[in-house]
DNA sequence: AGCTGTACCTGCAGGC
DNA sequence: TGCCTGCAGGTACAGC
C-alpha cells in the first residue's frame, strides 16, 4: 500500500512526465472519490495546468495554474496512472483526467478508500488532514525522533511509528521492517525503548525508506508507480508478508501478530 | 487527553 | 465445485 516512498516515487514521476499539461476535462465515475462536491472540482479543474508536484507524509498535492491545488490520498489500493485515453477504462477507474496530449491521469482504486480534495494553494496546508501531521520521517533528526516518540511513550513502538501525528508517512510494512532491522519487538513500549535501541531505530527507518524510494517502492497487493508499473522493494522484504517463512538471520519461523489493531510481522528470537 | 475498537469496501484465501 | 465467512489495509470517528 502507498507509503511515504510509494508516494514520493509517484510525486518524482509525475514532476518529470506531467509538469506543465492541461487538463481539458475530468470525468468523475464515483462521486464519494471527491472530498466535497464533485461538479465543482471538475469545474474547477478544467483548463487548468499541473504546474507543481508536493508530498507531505502519505499525501500527495498537484499545485495547478488558477491557484489551486489537488490533494490525493491514495490509501490502502489508490493508483494513479498516466497512460494513453484510448486506454479502456475498467470498474475499479473513478476519476479521469483527460490532458491536452491524448494522455490520461486516472485515479483507480479497488477498495474505495483514497480520495481528492480541492484547496487553495496557499490554504492546502492548513488542512486538517496535513495541520496535524507530525515531522516528515525523512526530515527528521535523531533529537526530533526521540522527543516525537516520547509523546506517545505508554504505547507500544509499532503504534507510534505509524501515528500519523508523531512520525508522518510510516505505514505497516515500513515500521515492520524498521523494527526488524533495529532488532526490536513491535510489542515493546516506547518508554522501555533505551538510546541505543531509538538510535537503531531511526537509522534502520531512514535507510529503509530512502532504499524503497531508489527501488521505486514496494509492490505488494496493488500498488504500482505512475506507469503502472511494479516497484523493486518488496523483493527485500525481511519480515513484511513473511509470516511462517524463515527468518533470514536465524532461520526461525517469522510470526504475526496483532499490535494495536494492525498486522505485525516480526521474528520472535531476533526482536526482543 | 489518550488510547482502542469499528466502519468504510472489495477481492481473495480457506473451510466445508 | 462453489458458496460462505473472515480478513487485509489507512484513516476518521465513536466511545471508554
Amino acid at each position: 500500500m502507498p507509503e511515504l516512498p510509494e508516494v514520493e516515487t509517484i510525486k518524482r514521476q509525475f514532476e518529470r512526465a506531467l509538469m506543465g499539461r492541461k487538463v481539458t476535462s475530468v470525468d468523475i465515475g464515483l462521486q464519494k472519490m471527491i472530498r466535497g462536491r464533485a461538479d465543482a472540482f471538475a469545474r474547477a479543474v478544467s483548463g487548468a495546468r499541473f504546474t507543481g508536484a508536493r508530498r507531505r507524509a502519505k499525501l500527495l498535492m498537484l499545485d495547478l495554474s488558477n491557484g489551486y491545488t489537488i490533494l490525493i490520498h491514495l490509501k490502502v489500493s489508490g493508483q494513479l496512472l498516466y497512460m494513453p485515453s484510448e486506454t479502456g477504462i475498467d470498474k475499479h477507474t473513478h476519476v479521469v483526467f483527460h490532458l491536452d496530449n491524448g494522455m490520461d491521469l486516472r485515479l483507480r482504486d479497488v477498495r474505495q478508500f483514497g480520495y481528492l480534495k480541492l484547496a487553495h494553494r496557499e490554504e492546502a496546508t492548513g488542512m486538517p488532514e496535513v495541520r496535524d501531521l507530525g515531522p516528515e520521517a525523512l526530515d527528521v533528526s535523531l533529537e526530533q525522533f526521540r522527543t516525537a516518540l516520547a509523546r506517545r511513550r505508554n504505547s507500544k513502538v509499532k503504534a507510534a511509528l505509524m501515528d500519523q501525528r508523531i512520525i508522518a508517512g510510516v505505514g505497516n510494512i515500513y515500521s515492520d521492517e524498521a523494527l526488524f532491522c533495529a532488532r526490536i519487538s513491535p510489542e515493546r513500549l516506547v518508554s522501555a525503548l533505551d538510546a541505543d535501541e531509538e538510535a537503531r531505530l531511526y537509522r534502520c527507518l531512514r535507510e529503509l525508506l530512502n532504499s524503497s524510494i531508489m527501488r521505486r517502492g514496494t509492490s505488494v497487493a496493488l500498488y504500482v508507480d505512475l506507469f503502472g508499473k511494479k516497484g523493486e522493494n518488496q523483493h527485500y522484504l525481511k519480515v513484511y508478508g513473511r509470516s511462517g517463512k524463515p527468518c533470514e538471520i536465524c532461520a526461525g519461523k517469522i510470526k504475526r501478530i496483532k499490535v494495536a489493531g494492525r498486522s505485525a510481522h516480526f521474528c520472535p528470537s531476533c526482536q526482543k
